[in-house]
DNA sequence: ACTTGGCACTCGGCGAAGACGAGTGCCAGA
DNA sequence: TCTGGCACTCGTCTTCGCCGAGTGCCAAGT
């Protein structure tokens, strides 16, 4: 059905289309590539590659241009992903070190795939729900007023003030520090509702309703609610592909506003072992339907801290980006495991 | 030289342009707007307002459209704020009521004013220099390392991971916060470095050393080079307008990414009682040459937390997108005042 | 059975030519 | 100073025809 030489026209299609953005046909194909036939025969591929569905030309006179299809069986069967050259790395090395805090290497790693990649890039900010409890902090603002601090081994910060019914003394701060932070000090978060499952009826009964509520603040919005928080670059680089414009990048760029598209993204990858793609059609997200996503997940084997990737035109330079992006993702994972 | 009846063509140009986005010729202009004269004399009124520079033709035989210095007499002087509707007020309150920290002021401001203006949002988080300690916590993280977490009134929070020299007892830490907490507490960062000069000398012997150089981390990353962060929205709609290519949207979306590009903006308004509009060729930045930007500044009269504001074509509706960036920037302003 | 050269055919792109019409500038008269 | 008239300009849109890349198919060759 396919054989090899098929399979190389295959390539050779992807290959040029993705390089030179026009339709490629069979005679520049055979001169360009040593594939060592005529342009008749490469036809005669071309037309059984066409059939099964991974190319088609776009009118009758002009050349082939591989479908959705065609690029996947091009990613999983006819490309490798592409280790990094060494001013690569060198430029990721450069550009991360020195990050002074989380918000800093979430914001430069953006940057960095953007600039890397030359595509939209997009980078998950660590999940607070996998991450662990590095200190929690309980500051009495006023009387009835306490503000509540997390901070996580992956260096992510939340507040909350919490307004009280009744008046707090600051003995009865000290003990909820005591109580909170020997239970939560180094739990996961999503551990965090067994951890603290017991603890109303185990504590002293005179701080038991600002106990309880503080525990429904924390596990309200750090467990149940977490906030996700994404950051996004280089949406400038979408005005360099696609020669139609308003039409093409406006349903992307409308789509990549959306926090929800973009979770969405993040979160069907948790896995930091392997670079993943979609491919046009493949996107679940309507608005990306014309494009194709390379995403990774980064932290620890075990789950990931979150997502990070980039988004471009289904026409892209896959074994690249998909090298870019897990060089990336791994620096980063190892960055926030050091931290 | 220009008597009532050209400025009031000069209105008529502006305010048919911006609604239908094409040249606007005299006889239209004398049916549409009832300026009791004919299209001849408007004629010769456009003669003379395109000698003074204040409209063009693209071409001979082709209506007039405002250049930058008419748009400018036309907000100086021919415009005024538009006050908001009652829907519109009402989104307002309802957009940002419920945002549970900063994060989400910011974040929700942004939206709305996207979605309000039908623009490019732009939001300044509150300026650290300019805010006041609300709270400067110390973790001791392990007997080197420090954690110092300072949260302003404004609801932002930094936080700063400190490798000391020496080994810090628990004892230690709890001097020192009691000593930056009774420094600190209630002052505005641009005031630390004085609250803060005599301290060395002031302390305790043991702690000297380690106080000086949290003094210098606290000194150098919060006031000297204090970080600073804006929030971006609707990106998207830069594509509604520039029927013709990416060539017109592409520089400013590269602007748009630079986070320097977006500080100068913001750093130019500082004055939350007065809306700010940088028309065309007056923007000192190259990318935004194309654009309009309407900015303001929110927070206390004496000066503002940050800036918030609009980047739009040229041609946009100056009145009503003054007015809803003056309401946005006021509403933001009481709710973090409040906070 | 596969490959190859030949050949007629299709169809989009591009440039020329022309009709159209919006809008102008100017002028003479009120 | 305003107005109507009029000739003129020039960009836009449509039509038309040519060009050529590229195809599909076929018959012949290996």
């Amino acid at each position: 059905m396919l054989d090899d030489r098929k399979l190389e026209v295959l390539r050779a299609i992807v290959e040029d289309f993705v390089s030179t953005t026009e339709p490629v046909g069979s005679k520049a194909l055979a001169e360009r590539h040593s594939l060592g036939v005529s342009p008749a025969t490469v036809r005669n591929d071309m037309a059984a590659l066409e059939d099964e569905g991974f190319i088609t030309h776009p009118h009758t006179s002009a050349g082939r241009i591989p479908t959705d299809k065609g690029y996947r069986l091009f990613v999983d069967k006819l490309s490798s992903v592409k280790p990094l050259s060494a001013p690569e790395r060198r430029a990721i090395q450069s550009f991360l070190e020195g990050a002074v805090d989380l918000d800093d290497v979430v914001r430069r790693s953006v940057r960095l795939l953007a600039q890397l990649t030359r595509q939209v890039a997009v980078v998950q900010y660590p999940s607070l729900s996998r991450s662990a409890v590095r200190h929690l902090e309980i500051v009495h603002l006023a009387p009835t007023r306490l503000l509540l601090v997390l901070i996580t081994d992956t260096g992510r910060v939340e507040q909350r003030v919490l307004e009280l019914g009744a008046s707090l003394s600051e003995d009865d701060v000290v003990v909820l520090r005591g109580v909170f932070g020997t239970r939560l000090h180094g739990a996961r978060l999503v551990d965090a509702p067994a951890a603290l499952a017991d603890l109303p009826d185990a504590a002293p009964v005179a701080i038991q309703p600002v106990l309880t509520s503080v525990m429904a603040v924390l596990l309200e919005t750090l467990v149940d609610q977490p906030e996700e928080r994404i950051a996004l670059a280089g949406t400038a680089n979408l005005t360099r592909h696609s020669v139609d414009f308003p039409l093409t990048i406006r349903p992307v760029l409308e789509a990549l506003e959306e926090q929800v598209v973009l979770l969405k993204l993040m979160g069907e990858v948790n896995d930091p072992t392997t670079v993943h793609v979609k491919i046009g059609e493949e996107n679940s997200v309507e608005g990306l339907r014309s494009t194709s996503v390379v995403t990774m997940g980064y932290g620890p084997d075990g789950g990931a801290y979150g997502g990070l990737g980039v988004v471009g035109p289904t026409r892209m330079d896959y074994a690249g980006n998909m090298g870019q992006v897990r060089a990336v993702a791994r620096y980063v994972g190892e960055l926030l495991a050091g931290a």
